[in-house]
DNA sequence: AACATTTTTAATCATTTGATTAAATAATTT
DNA sequence: AAATTATTTAATCAAATGATTAAAAATGTT
């Protein structure tokens, strides 16, 4: 098995791209000074510039390598031709809670920072061709044909699992406050959902 | 009948107010320079601080107002005595979508801006009390009591909601990318689900 | 060890940015 | 109309911020 371990990285210029990411999760590009960077890296400021030449340059890497490790995981359960599409449905949502309870400010990070260049990194990223062209999108329309699916447009499928899975994290204050809810009860709800939206999902597929 | 007008004020306070608005809304606190506000209302910018001191000030007083305005639906919906709860459903979906067909910049807007002081302005605004006290949550509730409804915490219900609705003007960028969509053709799919997201909703609730 | 190269530091720059000031203009009151 | 008050302007400030520089320190090479 090909088994590449995570390996402490401790070089300087990991020590800086890891910070980064850090406080560009946190606090978006446009609130993030470059001198909070350097803190949190435990570094001198000169050295960001030194290793990447602007905070515009790291902000474009941490962009560009968030984004693919987010989309990593559809790309991966789309295209497998094996599982079924409930499977899919299962996988995608099980898997996005994971990662989303360790990092729950990727989404609000990437959807706040895709406003600012929306269409380029989309585009880049081909996620047009990834999601449009995938064997789930076949299954899903065999599966209308087939009369067991309802006959909407595809966006509507993805916009409900992504609303129902990553939503929640995206409104959490919200949720947290209107639900009185402690960062573990609301991780315990998320939890809960694991099984519920596909179920749910099953449900709105066979509404007529 | 209690016709209030809209009645273009053109005040210098209120132009500053709407350029704030609109400039706040799109690139959101950080990003936003006191004078590019200034610019998009036409003033000079020194007047900026003679009617509200700061750009901090300034900003509380457009984030307070957005935030009323886009909760009021929900609480004048939720606590209707009169719809039955199908009713309710359907007229939150469907005032939101008009809102946020009109208004797109404000969930992100909101819920950038609540990741920064996230506690406050949720309490402040008494979210808790309006969502989980409101005759809705009694229907709900009752619902559940009579077997009408799986037994689920009302914040998934909320959730689930949101999520469907909402979600779709966040992740806008994305969903037109993956869609090649043009914003008209974007909207179109919104309109869509003002009949969809309500039937979905009904099919969930009953899931066992 | 001597030299060259890479990495790190402290100091400093130039711009940007939120805010203030003092003077000019307009509106209101007496 | 004169005096008073409110609004607006242009100029400027001080602090914050991204970036650079020159020198020091560490590392690698011969």
């Amino acid at each position: 098995m090909a088994n590449k371990k995570p390996m402490a990285d401790d070089s300087t210029e990991n020590k800086i791209k890891k910070a980064a990411r850090t406080v560009f999760h946190k606090k978006g590009f446009a609130a993030t000074r470059t001198r909070d960077i350097a803190d949190e890296a435990g570094i001198n400021l000169a050295l960001l510039n030194y290793y990447f030449r602007s905070k515009e340059k790291l902000f474009d890497i941490i962009m560009l390598e968030t984004m693919q490790g987010f989309f990593k995981s559809v790309k991966d359960v789309f295209n497998n031709e094996e599982n079924s599409l409930e499977n899919k449905i299962e996988l995608v949502v099980s898997n996005y809670i994971d990662l989303l309870i360790e990092y729950p400010e990727i989404p609000m990070f990437l959807l706040s920072e895709l406003r600012v260049h929306p269409d380029e990194l989309i585009a880049k990223m081909g996620m047009k061709e990834i999601i449009m062209k995938s064997y789930f999108i076949k299954q899903f329309q065999q599966g209308i044909s087939d009369g067991k699916i309802a006959p909407i447009n595809p966006l509507h499928f993805i916009m409900n699992v992504m609303g129902m899975t990553v939503f929640p994290f995206v409104a959490s204050p919200i949720i947290k406050g209107i639900g009185h809810l402690s960062p573990k009860a609301f991780n315990a709800l998320m939890m809960e959902r694991k099984a519920l939206i596909p179920k749910w999902i099953k449900a709105i597929l066979k509404t007529k």
